[in-house]
DNA sequence: GCGGGACCTATCGAAAATGACATGTCGAAA
DNA sequence: TTTCGACATGTCATTTTCGATAGGTCCCGC
């Protein structure tokens, strides 16, 4: 059921067409928060249509339907955005990768790990762009929006990714200088 | 595929059951990397010995069946741990919820946040918990070991979480106390 | 005027995941 | 001795997701 909230949320935000919310998936959702690809969103957004959550509103070229909210809709949204559950499932192959770094040898675990450093880089660059893009149009008398405490967060969790993967690239070298044939690494404190 | 490298991964640390693999899920890697349940992954298990990838190596009581990886799968699975995806897709119903976090007034989406916080602090307790006594356990003469690194990493993440929770908070309240009707808000400058 | 790229929706077989139902064993405490 | 909880594996109908294929429109530059 996911999937019908995070359409119902985006279209809360401001009406869209099917194409709209597949690219908004594709440039924003799916980095961090849900995945989906286009041949599950337009059957979607039929049934959601026919569930009485979201309405056509206009109907423009090459077959364009632009959808909007109903307040069935809102109120079905609002009900789960306050009901979150209390074990939090996630799936995220990235992370899976990392834990699993311990059937690597040391040398590829470094590999894969400078890997991810640099990817995660180029991700935080980007996002650092858009924020201050966001900042530099936003009204500086007026509190930070909602959404611009979503983006802090993306920021911090891609920095702390970084820090980390170069505290752990380095605690990896670290233990290569210091092989465990060495006899001085088996003396007593 | 990621449900069978998840299993290969943890048949590469040692050799287990079903049924083992099933509890190892529930505790650990559900929360952080990937949710499966036991209905997925005994049939997974058979299928994945049909091809070469695993094997039975004992059986035990209550027709406890203990597998373990075989070269085939370790060659395999060490295939798929250094060729990662260049797009990265992730499924967390949780961020998911922080990104449509703007739907909700301020004060649901303060509420929202404060549970947030709270079942964060929980898990951070336990990871806290777990790692100390890892590290107690843990040759302090030899380096730190894959598994102590990306314990850090979900340690590091929980707390990020946590710091930018109060810290939205915050910022949601001090908004709150400057409403726009305030005429000094449209002070230039 | 035409070629190509962005726009726009759709379908469908296959694979993955869910949630419920099913069935039994073993060991320990009451 | 019986009962109860952990151990242990399985199936299956339904739902969700994937990946490929499909077919068409509008507009811009050459």
């Amino acid at each position: 059921m996911s999937l019908r909230y995070a359409l119902l949320g985006l279209l809360a935000e401001e009406p869209a067409s099917g194409y709209d919310l597949t690219k908004k998936f594709e440039r924003v959702l799916q980095r961090y928060a849900w995945h989906a690809q286009h041949s599950q969103i337009y059957p979607e957004l039929n049934r959601m249509s026919d569930d009485g959550l979201i309405a056509v509103v206009a109907e423009g070229a090459r077959g364009r339907r632009t959808y909007a909210i109903t307040d069935a809709g809102r109120a079905d949204l609002r009900h789960w955005m306050v009901n979150p559950p209390d074990v939090i499932v996630v799936r995220n192959e990235f992370v899976l990768r990392l834990f699993l770094l311990s059937t690597l040898d040391p040398t590829e675990a470094r590999r894969l790990l400078e890997l991810v450093a640099a990817a995660n880089a180029k991700q935080l660059d980007e996002l650092r762009a858009n924020v201050a893009a966001f900042d530099a149009a936003a009204d500086p008398s007026a509190g930070l929006p909602l959404q611009r405490l979503v983006a802090e967060f993306g920021l911090r969790s891609f920095q702390i990714l970084a820090e980390w993967a170069g505290w752990a690239i380095e605690r990896i070298d670290q233990t290569e200088k210091m092989p465990t044939t060495d006899p001085d690494a088996l003396k007593p404190k």
